[in-house]
DNA sequence: ACCTGAACACCGTTCAAGT
DNA sequence: ACCTGAACACCGTTCAAGT
């Protein structure tokens, strides 16, 4: 049990306040304008002390992803926890990573810059277990629906094996499409629809393709987008 | 007409050089070592010469992005030339796509560096336009295989204006999948199977979702993809 | 006209000194 | 035991001087 002294939780607090300053900083002026330097004067302590909290600039970054992670868990368990069939729940996941993103662009900015090796190679071997663990958190979930809709039948049993194919495509669909906006890349001068919609047809063909029922064929896809979102962001 | 001075060919080879060693220094030792001054050392010029080709150390790695890309619309025209489908030639442009990355893992470290906003920030208005053409012409090959599909009948034309999304799905599976891939996520040890079998399986099932003919249930899609990988790459 | 490298600015990180 | 900030190391970028 965590029996947290008053000098334990003043430190947790410090740490939040560092957190939010950086975090607000880099809503403010990018990335390139957060300065260890400058986080300190903000939150008025020494460099020193930050230092204190963490390893680095990059372990201080990835922090700020463990929290987005951690947000994120938040939306998918209200999509895990949505009143319908397997394959709306799973939908509901998809909607969840796609709106939370687009509400929070920063957040993906962020999980961007930690994929990155040149950062990456400087987190903490810790930060990085850390990082993980919350990572196979969000993949339980998914994975969870999915053993559920072969169980119920609502997809045929001959995907036991793919499973996490099945997780993994659908992450990386989204995973993708969302980079892909966030980037920069000038899409709708490409000629591409706005993401979030491009992404709702796309999961809906997918899971089309692994035949999991009820298609989207006898639904109104639409309105469902219209009653999830809701139901998770409202 | 580009009637090159021999002044402006041996500038062009001095360039050349340079990202030549940027490169193989990428690939020997990350992108923490690289640095303008052992660029400049390893080419024997000053690092005011080097500045004289490349605006910023940004926009150096930039243009070994534009590289890659170039590279990669090489390997796309290959898979547009296949002789078959045109389900089988789309496909083909996915084979490309994720064995190319698969073989040049630095390339697709190097893609998503220049992804990340606080290097695409640095990154010149000229430069940037350049990278950005050679995405189009990406595009673009994908869109003409589509658009083919459509008027031969292999493609329901009710999806004559999806037909960005379709290429748009198909291009984030990928790109997700591989940078999910690249970024160090031990995704063996989240229990999942290698990417590029991962992405097939994924490619496949999307395909079918849009009822693009012939339908992998009717193709020995294991074949295939070894078919089509030789052609690309032997 | 082009090349050079010393000098500058900036920032992440450390650690001796202070409380 | 914890905090501080001067000092250090490193690196991208510039530009006066040289050829």
């Amino acid at each position: 049990m965590t029996t947290s002294t008053r000098k334990q939780r003043e430190l947790q607090a410090r740490e939040e306040l560092i957190l939010d300053a950086a975090q607000s900083m880099l809503h403010q002026h990018g990335y390139n304008y957060l300065t260890m330097e400058r986080i300190a004067e903000t939150v008025e302590y020494s460099k020193g002390t930050i230092y204190n909290h963490f390893a680095s600039k990059e372990d201080l970054v990835c922090s700020l992803c463990c929290r987005c992670i951690t947000n994120l868990i938040d939306v998918f368990e209200r999509a895990y926890q949505y009143r319908g069939s397997t394959r709306e729940r799973f939908s509901a996941i998809g909607i969840a990573y796609s709106l939370y993103l687009q509400l929070n662009p920063m957040d993906s900015q962020n999980i961007l810059t930690v994929k990155n090796n040149a950062i990456r190679e400087k987190i903490s071997k810790e930060k990085l277990i850390e990082m993980e663990s919350l990572e196979r958190e969000i993949t339980t979930i998914a994975k969870s629906i999915v053993q559920q809709a072969i169980d119920i039948g609502d997809l045929d049993n001959k995907h036991q094996h793919h499973l996490s194919t099945i997780v993994f495509g659908f992450w990386s669909m989204h995973y993708g499409a969302l980079l892909l906006d966030q980037s920069g890349i000038p899409l709708e001068q490409l000629g591409f629809s706005p993401v979030v919609q491009m992404l709702w047809t796309n999961a809906n063909i997918f899971l089309d393709g692994y035949q999991w029922q009820p298609l989207s064929t006898v639904t109104d896809t639409a309105r469902l987008f219209e009653k999830i979102s809701s139901a998770l962001f409202d």
